[in-house]
DNA sequence: ACGGCTATTAATCATTTGTTAATTTTAGAT
DNA sequence: ATCTAAAATTAACAAATGATTAATAGCCGT
């Protein structure tokens, strides 16, 4: 899950990022409101936090300006004060939810999964395939019921494929998924991954779940 | 599915290429606007990727002369960034869909098979003949619930017959759609690849799929 | 400063793709 | 019906490309 943080505050956009990335988001970060724009365009994020008060161009501008050219991300919106009248504003202008600052970062969260899960892709809070079981909320993995200890970028990894599990997922699909911005297309580090991945929760059992279509890329699956 | 890609940024050219071979589909690169309409003239693609900033002649110019060639092939265009004018400009050189440069990968899959499905040819989420099952975004292939494992090349060719199920296919035709420009037409490389296909999902069913026509080509079908 | 996580590099290994040529099948001519 | 030439099939091989792996370096948080 990627996700584009919009904060000028460096304090905050830096507690939020990192928070998230313990989540096993892909986070970047924008700190106004053009730059949001043009990452937006650039990238594809599964959803936008975005706060209101931002340099050269405002939370609002920027959400009238996605949906204006029908980009359907979920904003989640991150209001000032509890100026009523700027939440009405931001929903009005295509937001999907809002945020009084200050927040709890629990409640971010809370938010967020609640935004994912509603937009079109389903965020189910437990995948299953075979005797691999992964709870998404919890972040935690297990095979045939031992549970499996992986890094958050591992973790990222599986779930993305487990969430398309079965269609052949291509390289350039995974790191701008599980990746951010600075990703270089030339490295093999997904391929670095898929075999952490397999030796941590394939190698050792009889049923191989990752598979390599090669020249497509990974997929996976229970045969 | 063979497409065009007309892009003078190498590394950008090669990141895209390689992403949409990934994804089975023919590639060729061509660097400039010249190069490109020769190109277009010489091959028959299923659909042009081109970008507006080109040497020798732009983008804007090819897709007009495209045009007034009355050559009806689906173009994506890569404007610069924000260049509003250029998007219209664009749309009344005949273009189909843009798309703002720098791009998410995604997206331009996600267009280019927007484009590929308004242009007469459908292009299925899923193919059955007989028990012959094909999950094209899956990139998958089963037969009598079985899955075949089958390489990109294989999985084009089969994709590719498929869709034109029960129509007998030249060689010549099959070379312009799954292979790209190196292609040597004096090769029996289609036969050796059919006999491939053939060996993986039809021979060891009673009921075969893959048909010769002799002098003609080959085509799909249950009888 | 330490330990674990993430990224880089490069060598090795494996599969796919393309080439060639010999063999078999087929349709038309005799 | 048999012969012949063209077309298609097949197997074996070589070249190119892609994937795996291990070792190492850099980074970041505690």
């Amino acid at each position: 899950m990627r996700v584009l943080l919009v904060e000028d505050d460096g304090r905050i956009a830096n507690f939020v990022a990192k928070g998230l990335r313990e989540n096993a988001y892909a986070v970047d970060v924008a700190a106004d409101g053009e730059n949001a724009l043009y990452q937006i365009s650039v990238n594809d994020y599964d959803a936008i936090v975005l706060d209101v008060m931002l340099p050269l161009k405002n939370g609002f501008d920027v959400c009238r300006e996605l949906r204006a050219g029908d980009v359907k991300t979920p904003v989640l919106m991150l209001t000032a004060r509890d100026a009523v009248e700027d939440r009405i504003a931001g929903l009005d202008y295509g937001a999907d939810d809002y945020l009084t600052k200050p927040f709890a970062f629990e409640e971010l969260l809370a938010r967020l999964r609640a935004l994912l899960r509603r937009s079109a892709e389903i965020r189910p809070p437990r995948i299953t395939i075979a005797d691999l079981e992964i709870d998404t909320t919890a972040q935690r993995v297990w095979r045939g019921g031992r549970e499996i200890a992986l890094t958050i970028k591992e973790y990222a990894l599986l779930e993305y494929l487990a969430r398309e599990k079965g269609k052949v997922i291509g390289r350039a699909e995974i790191a701008e998924h599980v990746w951010d911005e600075n990703f270089d297309a030339f490295s093999n580090l997904i391929d670095v991954y898929i075999k952490r991945l397999r030796s941590k929760m394939d190698e050792n059992f009889d049923v191989q779940l990752i598979h390599t279509r090669r020249g497509a890329g990974y997929f996976l699956s229970e045969n």
